[in-house]
RNA sequence: GGCCCGAUGGCGGAGUGGUUACGCAGAGGACUGCAAAUCCUUGCACGCCGGUUCGAUUCCGGCUCGGGCCUCCA
């Protein structure tokens, strides 16, 4: 299985792509992580776990990965391509905080999502970190690349080759985008330093050949994959959102800091959206979801992975709490399946190497997996060997690991006590559960059914559900 | 208006030129005082109209519907 060839969906290209490494036996990743503004909601997720994904199957075919997702954590702009407030000092204003404050709290909260959603810990640069070479690469591209206005430095899109190849967008100016800043030569031409108004201070500024001011958005990413990743890399991803403004624009100012028509990176990964009925899922309106939400009703994050495992990276995938409920029944299940699997095996089984063994066990699911990841045929691929008979413990629970490895489910952690996760609305104490159930087991022995059935339904009533022939004993109601 | 994508059983969601995954829900069974949980078994689909083909859900064209992007967003 070591030698399944990993094909790769290639946006640049549309089509799929074998991974061969630019450096031999390393992988190198770069995946657009968020802006750190407010909280991520769990359409922004599916990203990470996707990119997980993509690490993991790399790191499992012994590649050695090197994985940047970083945060943006100052110059993103409200509205328009160059205009409009930052974010980050927007939200700051609102909150009564500092942009640095507003910042550091809402990079804590993603990186306790990732976590919760048992995302491999990768490198987490910060935007602010960066912003001296950002300047560095400004004043290198300027010369060829770059034209100055009262409001900033900004990008000639027609210096480079194929502008927008990777949106395949048509370069025709005026053609919808939005010409908002007053003397940009095309309407896709871009911001790589944005200058303070005269006059104003802002929060985050620095000072640069262009005066005092902020870098583009776009920057960060170009100068960030440079420095930790070098290029080429092998891979960048990110929401498919960003194929259409940010990725291009990327590409573009790494062709003209490479002096080079190539890309930057052999692969460009986009994952699609999480709808739900109401439409896409958005920041700006009101509440949205996030996976604290999930939490507070009772749902395990680990559902959430499940969800999206469920759904191939490149199919929108449709959210609904029934679907999440679906995918935290089918977790549940794998978890039992791999907790009689350990049972069977006695104390003494222990983790082994992520390297494939050439078992016909692995050979759909290297497969599935290897075809542009094909989570959800390697879930089917994972719960047939999970679940067969015919098949002894101990030969397939090396197989087992590997495959949880691959898809970061953590079953071989879990057990099903973790998965009952206590919804912020329940009224009654674990305690008082417990102890209404031990009292049950007196009232079984008094074949006192009346009393049995009266105390099931005042549970019921109060979110509880008595299971009296499971070794668990209750869950919460969902 | 421009560019692009999708349409699969009750829901979610793979895949394929000819025997149509899988999960959840549903049904039946085992277990249970009865349930629930669990385990076993199982019914159910390829938007419409043409074309190519021995044969299309799968390829091509049209239509209808839905969605995305073009403006911050994973």
């Amino acid at each position: 299985m070591t030698h399944t060839p990993l094909k790769l969906f290639n946006s640049l290209t549309r089509s799929l792509k074998t991974f061969t490494p630019v450096h031999s036996g390393e992988a190198r990743v770069y995946t657009c992580g968020p802006t750190v503004y407010n909280y991520q909601h769990i359409g922004n997720m599916r990203a990470y776990v996707f990119a997980d994904t993509l690490g993991r199957t790399l790191s499992s075919k012994g590649y050695k990965l090197t994985h940047v997702i970083n945060i943006t954590d100052v110059g993103h702009l409200t509205s328009d391509a160059d205009e409009g407030e930052d974010k980050m000092e927007s939200m700051a204003a609102k909150a009564g905080k500092s942009a640095w404050d507003i910042a550091a709290f809402y990079a804590a909260d993603f990186e306790q999502d990732l976590r919760r959603l048992n995302i491999r810990k990768t490198a987490h640069p910060r935007a602010t970190e960066y912003v001296e070479a950002m300047i560095e690469w400004g004043e290198k591209i300027a010369p060829d690349h770059c034209y100055e206005l009262e409001s900033g430095l900004y990008f000639d899109t027609s210096t480079v080759a194929d502008y927008g190849r990777l949106a395949r967008a048509v370069t025709e100016d005026g053609e919808g985008r939005i010409n908002t800043v007053e003397g940009k030569r095309h309407a896709a031409d871009f911001a790589i330093w944005r200058k303070t108004p005269p006059g104003e201070t802002r929060q985050m500024e620095w000072d640069s050949p262009w005066g005092k001011g902020a870098p583009g958005w776009h920057l960060e990413c170009s100068v960030m994959g440079e420095k930790l990743l070098g290029f080429p890399f092998d891979i960048h991803t990110g929401g498919i959102d960003h194929r259409e403004i940010h990725h291009p624009n990327e590409i573009a100012q790494n062709q003209a800091f490479c002096h080079s028509d190539a890309s930057g990176a052999n692969i460009w990964m986009h994952n699609n959206f999480l709808v739900e009925r109401s439409g896409k899922m958005s920041k700006s309106s009101g509440e949205f979801l996030r996976l604290q939400l999930l939490i507070d009703k009772g749902y395990h994050p680990l559902a959430y992975r499940m969800m999206c495992l469920q759904a191939h990276y490149r199919s929108e995938l449709e959210f609904s709490w029934e679907g999440l409920q679906a995918a935290l029944v089918r977790l549940k299940r794998m978890v039992m399946g791999v907790e009689r699997l350990k049972a069977s095996l006695g104390a003494d089984w222990t983790p082994t190497s992520l390297a494939w063994m050439l078992s016909s066990n692995e050979a759909g699911f290297a497969g599935a997996i290897s075809d542009d990841l094909n989570t959800p045929r390697a879930l089917t691929e994972f719960e047939e060997l999970l679940f067969n008979k015919k098949i002894k413990a101990d030969e397939k629970v090396e197989a087992i690991q590997r495959m949880d490895f691959v898809l970061g489910l953590n079953l071989l952690n879990l057990n099903r006590a973790d998965l009952r996760i206590r919804p912020k609305a329940a009224t009654m104490s674990e305690d008082h559960i417990d102890a209404t159930i031990a009292f049950r087991k007196e009232l079984r022995a008094q074949q006192n059914y009346p009393a049995l059935d009266r105390q099931r339904d005042e549970l019921s009533q109060q979110g509880v559900e008595v299971m009296d022939g499971d070794p668990l004993g209750w869950d919460w109601k969902l």
